[in-house]
RNA sequence: GUGUUCGUAGCUCAGUUGGAUAGAGCAACGGCCUUCUAAGCCGUGGGUCGGGGGUUCGAAUCCCUUCGAGCACACCA
């Protein structure tokens, strides 16, 4: 369906060109003034100049041409030369209607031009627990993909895990430590291993901090580690088999978190996924001349003349001719285009580390490992800061586990649903997961990503004003109303959405028209927080609509008919756009 | 030092890409439940949009300058 916006602006550029003016001026935006009107065009005071005229007579002519005009319920023209615009209820009721009837989509099109796009959020390490760093990836990432496909683009989220490195080398060294007779360390055996791991995840995130520790103390372990990890990367079977248990043990504890957390991903590749295109992608990038040594470093330039500041080169390999994290994030682009060929890769990653992807993309592009057209985005994040505005903190001052703050978090709403109604131990237990999981997901994608916030449990877990929870109760009101009226009786035939009976009617309608135009933009400006800003407003005109609109009591069958196709249309609405945030709602709270 | 992001109510944040009287929520205060979930609704108070200059009919928004804060600046990821 085309955007209201649009529809709005189109009669009044055709206003525009039949008084012989640039229908460019036409343009309509939402008004700044809602006690004035709903619409408003201020391009007669952007024409006056061209036209050498004061702004109020274009604007006086404007408003004469759209008198007759039946999208309007009133056309003023104001003062300096605003235009300020009335849409007709009716006029906007048969708007809604045509959302109605495409419940999955409320008219919101599917972009003309889908694109592949490979979305890169998570960022777990291998054998280490999620910890809060990792929450807004997930979040941001999960919510940005959501509305992606929503807007009809193929959208692949890669984990792409940390599973490379030192870390492996030293988990291997302390398990040798620990169980020197497993047959992963008899470099003679040849025969098959087992499918069953030789620790389990609990031992395993013991093991890691253990041998990170001892590594930094102890000489001998630390090149012991290295050795290892040098071993491992050269193709030590029993070492690439423990690899893969370490992995497989990993890989399922972090699903079964991330599901938790209602984030999923089409792609669980790692770092490691990406070395054998290494030696290549290298090896093209000397030949074609665009590598070169520098300080011992094999280095890419990447330095441009618009450039406000020096741009470090961007390093291929280490002086003494080992990988590191450009390597593996180039040849990963490598797999990526070969395997996927996306148009567009987005990296969901904390804005700290903009300048280095900076020089990646850069380089990537310079060196040809994509195409020209291919489009690499940074979404870089703020930090998660605690209530005192540093980075968040357990209270003894360490790295707080993901799980354990999820699982604090459920606890306390549990308690909140149970002091206020009562209800069954378990049906409590799902509904306090759900909607804590909503205060965490609305507290954080309600600020724009790019800035740092503050993590305020109290705040986020408040069912009062811009939260999570709020949303939910709205969308369980509405639940509640329909299911009863549903048990009472059913829909009379012919029954629709009609023309506003109230002002708080209408204000909810106009609120319900916006929904394409913001799912788009919210797109194109990779901003979920837009999606936030949308339902918050759109929940208070519901609220406010409820709050005066004895909806079960009312005497006309038909009116109150068309509330109840309202109300359909409204929490769909809402549904739609808490599932692009990545939760849903509960029947009952 | 260079660059970069930012500075809006006591606190947490918006601000439709230059428009009219700068908006929400929390906190404070006052009203509304024998009737669809009061986890709600309505109202009151609270601002030199960090400061100064400029651009123009018009600036929180664009430019310059200044103060303050965060962050980043090749062999970590």
């Amino acid at each position: 369906m085309e955007k209201m916006l649009d529809l709005i602006s189109s009669e009044v550029k055709k206003a525009f060109r039949a008084n012989s003016y640039d229908e460019t001026y036409g343009r309509v935006t939402l008004s700044n003034r809602p006690d004035l009107c709903e619409y408003q065009c201020n391009g007669a005071m952007a024409a006056a100049k061209e036209y050498k005229c004061a702004p109020f007579i274009i604007s006086d002519k404007i408003a004469e041409s759209l008198k007759e005009n039946p999208m309007f319920e009133q056309v003023d023209s104001v003062k300096p030369g605003f235009l300020n615009l009335k849409l007709n209820p009716e006029y906007l009721a048969e708007y809604l209607r045509n959302m109605a009837k495409d419940p999955e989509r409320l008219g919101c099109d599917k972009c003309e031009n889908p694109k592949t796009i490979m979305i890169d959020y998570g960022g777990p390490n291998v054998a280490k627990p999620l910890h809060v760093g990792h929450l807004r990836s997930a979040i941001i990432g999960e919510s940005v993909k959501r509305i992606g496909a929503f807007m009809g683009h193929t959208m692949i989220g890669d984990v792409h895990l940390g599973d490379w490195g030192l870390q492996m080398g030293l988990i291997i060294t302390e398990l040798k430590e620990r169980k020197p007779d497993l047959i992963y360390f008899d470099e003679s055996y040849a025969g098959e291993y087992s499918k069953d791991a030789p620790f389990t995840i609990g031992e395993l995130e013991e093991i890691y901090p253990a041998a990170s520790g001892r590594s930094k103390e102890d000489e001998a372990y630390k090149e012991a580690a290295m050795q290892a990890t040098y071993e491992l990367q050269h193709g030590r079977k029993g070492y690439q088999a423990l690899l893969e248990h370490i992995l497989n043990v990993s890989v399922s504890d972090l699903k079964r978190n991330y599901e938790n957390l209602k984030v999923s991903f089409e792609l669980w590749k790692g770092e490691s996924d990406a070395q054998p295109y290494i030696p290549d992608m290298v090896e093209k990038m000397k030949k074609d001349g665009y590598a070169y040594i520098s300080e011992g470093a094999l280095v890419v330039d990447v330095k441009e003349d618009t450039d406000t500041k020096e741009i470090p080169p961007c390093m291929i390999l280490k002086s003494d001719g080992a990988s590191l994290y450009n390597t593996t994030d180039l040849a990963t682009i490598v797999w990526r285009m070969k395997d996927y060929h996306p148009d567009e890769i987005i990296y969901v990653v904390d804005k700290r580390q903009e300048l280095y992807f900076t020089q990646v993309f850069r380089c990537a592009r310079k060196t040809g490992l994509v195409e020209p057209e291919t489009e690499l985005k940074f979404l870089g994040f703020g930090t998660m800061n605690g209530k005192d505005g540093k980075p968040f903190k357990t209270r003894e001052g360490g790295v707080m586990r993901l799980e354990y703050l999820v699982s604090n978090i459920n606890e306390e709403m549990y308690k909140k649903i149970t002091d206020n109604h009562t209800v069954e131990e378990e049906e409590g237990k799902k509904t306090a997961k759900i909607v804590a999981l909503s205060a965490i997901k609305y507290g954080d994608l309600s600020n724009q990503a790019s800035k740092d916030y503050i993590f305020d449990v109290d705040r986020f877990t408040s069912f009062e004003g811009n939260t999570g929870p709020y949303i939910l109760y709205t969308i369980v009101r509405i639940k509640s109303i329909l299911k009863k009226y549903q048990a009472a009786r059913m829909l009379p035939e012919g029954a629709e959405i009609l023309a506003a009976h109230s002002e708080s009617e209408k204000a909810l309608m106009l609120e319900l028209c916006k929904f394409n135009s913001m799912m788009e933009t919210a797109f194109e400006e990779t901003a979920p927080h837009k999606v936030c800003a949308y339902i918050y407003d759109l929940a208070n005109a519901f609220n406010r609509f409820y709050h005066e609109t004895k909806i079960m009591s009312e005497q006309d069958e038909m009116v109150q008919a068309g509330y109840i196709c309202l109300l359909e249309l409204t929490k769909r609405a809402l549904e739609l756009c808490i599932n692009v945030l990545g939760f849903e709602a509960p029947d009952r709270m």
